[in-house]
DNA sequence: GCATAATCTTGTCGCCGTCAAGATAATGTT
DNA sequence: AACATTATCTTGACGGCGACAAGATTATGC
C-alpha cells in the first residue's frame, strides 16, 4: 500500500496538501504551483487533478488544514491557562499568534476571501471551531459588560477578535519595530492589553 | 504631448501603473500580470521593463500610490471630526476602514510583506506620513494613561493599530456576518470601542 | 548636426494551469 | 474466475505568463 513505484499512489491527496504546505512555507504563495507540488511527491503534472481540480481546490484545501491546526493551537494554549476569563482571552490570543508566526503564509491563506471557496464544506467545517472558540473567550466579557442583545455580543467579539487579527497581520507584515519582535514585545502585549481593558 | 500613436508614450509609468490599480480591483491580485497591463495601455508586452524591472517592482509602484491615498483618507476622516482625542481616533479608524473597503485588494497588498521590496525608499517615503498619523492619534491616549517610556507608548500604538487594523482585515474578507456588514454595524463599533475603553 | 542615451517592439525561452486522450490498476458483478 | 466498470495516473498539447536579448525609434545633450 506504500509501495513506491506504483501507477496508483495510493494517498495522492494528502501526499499533495503535505508537499504543497512545504512549499507555501518555505517559498511562499506566490511560489506554490501545482507542477511544483506535483514533482516534489513524484507525480506527473496532471495528477493532482483528479483530487484537485484546479490550483484553486488545492489552495480551498490547504486552508482546511490550516484551520483545523488553527483551532487546535488555540485548544492548547488555552488548556495550559489559567480558567479565569482574563487568562483565557490571553492564551486564545497567544495560540492565535503563534500559529500566525508560525505559519504566516498559510494564515494569510486562510484569511484572504478572494482566493477560497468559501461554499466549500469542508472548509466550512474545519473553520467552525476556530470561530466557536472565539465565542467561548468572549462570553464572560460579554457578560462582565451586561452585554444583553446578540448583536451587542457579536460586536464586543468582533472587537476582540479584530485587535487579535491585526496583532497577526501586522507582526507576520513585520510591522512592528525589530526590538519589539525579538523580544516579543510587540507580540505579548505588557504595558496595556485588551484583556486588561475589558476586565479591570 | 499626449498624442495617441506615438512611439514613446511620454506617461508610461503612471499609464501603467493607472491601469494595473483599474486591473487590481476590478479582477483581483490574482489576475493582475504585466501582459495585461501593457495590452491595457496599448503598448507592447516588454515595455513596461524599463519602469519596472520586475512584476515585483509594478507591485510595489502600486503599493506606494495606496500609501499616498491612505494617508490621504485617513487626513481626511479626521480633518471633518472633532478635535478631542476619542473623536480623532475614531475618525482616524474610519478613514482606515473606508480605505480598506474601497480598495480591498490594494489594501492586501500594502501590507503583504512578501510580495513587495521594503528597501524601496518610495514605498519607504510613501509610506511614513500614514505611521505618523498613527502616531498623533495615539499621543492623547498615552498621556492619558500615564505612559511614559517609548515602549509604553509603542505598545499603546500597537494595540489601537492592530484593532483597527485587523477589523479592516475582517471586514474585506467577509468575516463578519452580512447583517452587520449592510448596516455598518461591524464597520464603526456601536456597543463597545476602543475609544470607549481608553477614554472613558 | 551628431553622438549618446532613453524608450519601445519583436521574438524567444521556460514555467504555469488546464484540457484531452490514453494507459494502468482497483473495484464490483456475475 | 472472468469481465466490465470505475478510479487513478501519464503523456501531450494549448495559450498566458515573467523575463531576457536584440533591434528599431525617438529624445537628449554636446
Amino acid at each position: 500500500m506504500a509501495g513506491k513505484t506504483k501507477y496508483h499512489h495510493g494517498n495522492l491527496r494528502e501526499a499533495l496538501l503535505a508537499a504543497a504546505l512545504e512549499i507555501l512555507e518555505a517559498e511562499g504563495l506566490a511560489q506554490l504551483s501545482l507542477r511544483k507540488v506535483s514533482s516534489k511527491v513524484g507525480v506527473s503534472h496532471a495528477a493532482p487533478a483528479h483530487h484537485f481540480p484546479t490550483f484553486g481546490h488545492l489552495l480551498t484545501g490547504l486552508a482546511s488544514v490550516g484551520y483545523r491546526r488553527f483551532d487546535a493551537a488555540m485548544k492548547k494554549a488555552r488548556m495550559r491557562a489559567a480558567r479565569d476569563p482574563a487568562a483565557q482571552m490571553r492564551a486564545g490570543g497567544k495560540g492565535y499568534l503563534d500559529f500566525a508566526v508560525a505559519n504566516p503564509a498559510l494564515f494569510r491563506l486562510m484569511f484572504n476571501a478572494t482566493l477560497l471557496d468559501w461554499t466549500n464544506v469542508g472548509l466550512m467545517a474545519a473553520s467552525r471551531p476556530a470561530r466557536d472558540q472565539l465565542r467561548e473567550i468572549c462570553a464572560p466579557a460579554a457578560a462582565r459588560h451586561g452585554l444583553k442583545n446578540e448583536s451587542q455580543r457579536l460586536e464586543l467579539e468582533y472587537l476582540v477578535w479584530s485587535q487579535i487579527h491585526g496583532r497577526a497581520h501586522l507582526l507576520i507584515d513585520r510591522k512592528f519595530a525589530a526590538t519589539d519582535r525579538d523580544s516579543e514585545l510587540g507580540r505579548r502585549g505588557e504595558s496595556l492589553d485588551l484583556a486588561d481593558l475589558l476586565f479591570r
